[in-house]
DNA sequence: TACTTTTGGACAAAATATGTCCAAACTACC
DNA sequence: GGTAGTTTGGACATATTTTGTCCAAAAGTA
């Protein structure tokens, strides 16, 4: 029954990394041994059992030739609803989140 | 030169920790002891030089008869700003978070 | 069945978080 | 200047989390 989201966006990280590596018909073995990691880490990778490192993220996308800050946002993105994933509030934290990044550039406050 | 920002929903946690706890003319050594915690450490995370737990975001909340909602925002957002510090695309990370989040509650998907 | 791919889990090492302790530096006051 | 109280900085210890290896079991495919 569970499908997969319509739009690609809505893909979590580890979803469209495998649907990446599947479009290319490339096994875990390969994409793994590029990223220098055992397979197991990279299958649990793809099922959000693992999270990747930035680093990794970056390799994936030079490797499958897609936009690189899109795959980092989808990263990013997912990491901070994980971080939230308990929180009541998750959407009042974003909210002030990005009213404090306006502030902040506003500002030039780096800190 | 350097001063507070003027709204308060604009202090960092630390500020505004410190900002409470001064208000009600306690030092550090009395509000660690509840905490449970050396005097120093407060003293660091009143500087963002540490970051509290939850726990102790909820404890400071009681202690100060502040609304603990409030007041976990601004931690929870502070930390959120903190993974995403060294990133260009903070905004869009923050939009995208957002947009999955309602994309979440609206089909259910607490995965 | 045989081969390939994927998954699960025990284990290990490295990195990070979280605290203690104590001395130095700062502040206020007499 | 001296003294008491407060705050800060840093060395150190311990616990937790992250990030990986390795290998066997399970699932998929011919």
């Amino acid at each position: 029954m569970s499908k997969l989201p319509e739009s690609k966006e809505m893909l979590s990280i580890g979803e469209q990394i495998r649907k990446l590596r599947e479009d290319q018909g490339l096994p875990l073995r390969k994409v793994a041994a590029e990223l220098d990691i055992d397979q197991s880490i990279l299958s649990k990778i793809e099922r959000g059992e693992r999270k990747a490192s930035k680093v990794q993220i970056v390799q994936l996308a030079r490797m499958f030739k897609v936009d690189e800050k899109e795959l980092l946002i989808n990263y990013l993105s997912d990491r901070v609803l994980y971080d939230l994933k308990d929180e009541i509030f998750a959407t009042d934290v974003l909210k002030v989140a990005e009213k404090k990044i306006r502030y902040m550039t506003k500002n030039q406050n780096g800190k």
